[in-house]
DNA sequence: CTCCAGGTAGACAATTCGGTCTACTTTTCA
DNA sequence: TGAAAAGTAGACCGAATTGTCTACCTGGAG
């Protein structure tokens, strides 16, 4: 793996643990067996390598998203199958995802409190994309439909960081997404 | 006004716009007018305050809210009522809850990983809370809507805050709840 | 063989951090 | 009135921050 990989897969693995102003650049260093001299050939600053983790985290995250939820034949088996990968996620069993921390985006989001700043919209952008997709992968269209899954989606992340217990959470959204499809 | 409140409130203020370790509490002093000899007397260190600076959001977020909701004679009303609110703060137009930035406690907790440190603790005890009002401002009570509307919160404050679209937010929140409410 | 891009290790600079401490001033109230 | 309590301004400390720089090493390509 080059080092430039080497370099964005640690840094993603400590920014999403532990937040992206709570670990060092030294930290980076010392994880990833990298001198500070190659780290700051291949970006510039830090900021450029918070950029680079999320557009990591970016595509992992999509195709993971994807290979959960393509291929469903009614509106209602990809709910349940995007919301049985949500479960794994949040009790850490995807391998693919890492523990669970939360969204990346949104808590990267919290860090940088100017929305203009290329990592703002970075995050922004991947909010974009995950609900392009879950509109592109609901077999009978209905963007509103697609409207409520990504919000409960997302209430579901914060939600099953916030108290710990996802499998509630999940079952919670399922219940009230039960009355709204039509097969 | 005390000199502890105006810790408090010029820590909360800095806290929440910019993010909890974007801030010194150099920054804090000089912006509260307080010497940090003060500070150190009413507070034994910056997690403390930023502790206290949770505990009055807490509680102005509550009442906020409860005022906003209480006395509704239908769950619908109480909806109605409820998105409208947020569609105010996600405005930044109620001067309770000032500039908007998402939710605090969300942003607050992407910063601090450690879920048993105090403050997850109160991050994570503020939602419970949120929850439990909810639940008992909806006059025909029904445990399994206050879940979704909790939920459907959620994710319209952060994806208010990401997007910067609020509006729209509350929109599809009002959409999707409108199907699920026998008034 | 030589050259050189790309790597390592780490000293270093400049700044900022949280927190302590001294010395002095203001307020409170018995 | 006078002493205790509470406040101010800011120097200072040790640690940590991002980013630069020197000095050296290594593995291929021409």
């Amino acid at each position: 793996m080059s080092k430039r990989q080497q370099l964005m897969d640690t840094a993603l693995e400590l920014f999403y643990r532990h937040g992206v102003r709570a670990i060092g650049i030294n930290e980076v260093l010392k994880a990833s067996t990298v001198a500070k001299r190659t780290l700051y050939s291949h970006f510039d600053s830090k900021d450029e390598l918070v950029l680079a983790a999320l557009q990591c985290r970016h595509d992992t995250f999509l195709s993971w998203l994807e290979s959960n939820i393509e291929q469903s034949s009614s509106n209602d088996e990809m709910i349940q199958k995007l919301f049985a990968a949500l479960r794994r996620w949040f009790r850490s069993d995807d391998p693919t995802l890492g523990a669970f921390r939360g969204c990346f985006f949104i808590n990267t989001s919290a860090e940088f409190s100017d929305p203009d700043s290329p990592i703002s919209q970075a995050c922004r952008a991947h909010k974009r994309d995950v609900r392009k997709l879950i509109g592109r992968h609901l077999p009978r269209a209905d963007e509103s439909l697609a409207d409520t899954i990504f919000l409960l989606k997302e209430g579901a992340i914060t939600t099953a960081y916030l108290t710990g217990d996802g499998d509630q959470v999940v079952e919670q959204c399922l219940s009230a997404l039960q009355g709204l499809v039509s097969t």
